[in-house]
DNA sequence: ATATTTGATCTTGGATCCAATTCCTGATTG
DNA sequence: CAATCAGGAATTGGATCCAAGATCAAATAT
């Protein structure tokens, strides 16, 4: 693994409540940043000693990860971060669809004028950027807004938790091609010109295909890599 | 809390691999058959003696059960089992519709004449039955034989893990209208049918029907029950 | 009398220690 | 020479101990 987690955890802003959670946060950005690959063991002993903390908080974040899909764990053995090959991720792609149309779905009643600046505003910003990590930023952001209109904070809950299970692909992704990245953002206008017109059935219609889109490319992507 | 967990130690057929996994089983049984009250804190000191194991992997089972949502923990606070109110069970509906449909559209295509008879034994057993737990068993047989069909491993556990948060107001509705388990079985019966003719829409419409009958009336019921 | 503060007790969170299991290496045998 | 078995090192799981925060009650002050 790359090992400036230290960096990380000094740029990582964070009001201090109880190590596990600190531990947890870490550790989690950690994974979806690439600081450990898919498969890749997660040495315990290593990381209590990194963080200079005891071995106990980190075996709570690592369990709390394995729940969020992030760290897969058995007893007695090395947990590792997740990998998923092509089929998990069209099977994920399956059940995203479903919730985020739900989501954009109820989301769009109430949305107004000043959700729909800011929503313009961060596609902007998109169009314009050329660091990945801050896109990533950008477009969690963009659709946790909608998300967040919803209303339904376990919706809001499941969704991300999925969108973090790729997350980490579609970085790697967006790495190897650039363009992509802005080439994803036209899907983004399209979604707001859908909420603008309070059309449900066309909102509906083009967040599965955007999330359509970006898994194709993703998985496609993720079977070259498998050599396949 | 009922003080008979002794019993359902004693009675749940294990195979030890961890003692974090096996009192995280049992803490699951004993939250979903109503051991413990919505909002009843759990005290982890009295548990870890009553199981005769050392508070740690009790700690670690609060936690799976907390990301399940069946434990409310803040740190610092004693841990207290999840309370739902309807708007809350009127929103994992919303979720589960979603989910339900789209798993038994996808297992529609993949199911054959054994699965269908292992669905008619169930519901004939469901119509004669008195004991709840049993009813609530063979219910969640009956499902889970469909979302298993679905082929998406991930959506079966959500899909589960939806159904759990639900369990125990639904048991404690059953239990105070006795004919209601009857009814939601004919449900049942147009699920089957619906499959049989390979459906595709009908069995999404049925099964949202299905759902939003249950919903109904365990969030009228716990609506009386909150006394207002 | 009520409200606030302070202190004692209880409970959770974190560190450390010990036990049990796995993994890896080397030796032994076919 | 390969394969299997055994033993030791490493790592996870569980128990215990200590610290920090929360709760509750009593006392004091307004």
């Amino acid at each position: 693994m790359s090992n400036n987690l230290e960096d990380l955890v000094s740029h990582l802003p964070y009001r201090k409540v109880t190590t596990q959670e600190w531990v947890t946060d870490i550790l989690r950005t950690a994974i979806l940043k690439g600081y450990y690959q898919a498969g890749e063991p997660i040495e315990t002993a290593e990381l209590a000693a990194k963080l200079n903390v005891s071995r106990m908080p980190i075996r709570i974040a690592l369990r709390e990860l394995a729940k969020e899909g992030l760290v897969a764990m058995e007893p007695h053995r090395k947990p590792v971060a997740a990998r998923l090959n092509p089929d998990e991720v069209w099977k994920i792609c399956d059940i995203r669809c479903e919730l985020e149309a739900l989501s954009i779905r109820k989301a769009i009643s109430k949305i107004n004028d000043d959700h729909l600046k800011q929503l313009f505003s961060l596609v902007r910003k998109m169009d314009n950027i050329k660091d990945i990590d801050e896109y990533i930023r950008l477009n969690n952001e963009f659709h946790n807004i909608i998300n967040t209109l919803s209303g339904n904070e376990f919706l809001l809950g499941m969704i991300n938790q999925l969108r973090n299970n790729v997350e980490r692909y579609l970085r790697v992704y967006l790495f190897n091609y650039r363009g992509a990245m802005h080439s994803a953002n036209v899907d983004h206008h399209e979604i707001i010109k859908a909420i603008e017109t309070k059309d449900e059935k066309l909102a509906d219609q083009v967040i599965r295909q955007h999330l359509y889109n970006t898994t194709s490319k993703v998985s496609e992507f993720l079977e070259q890599l498998n050599g396949r």
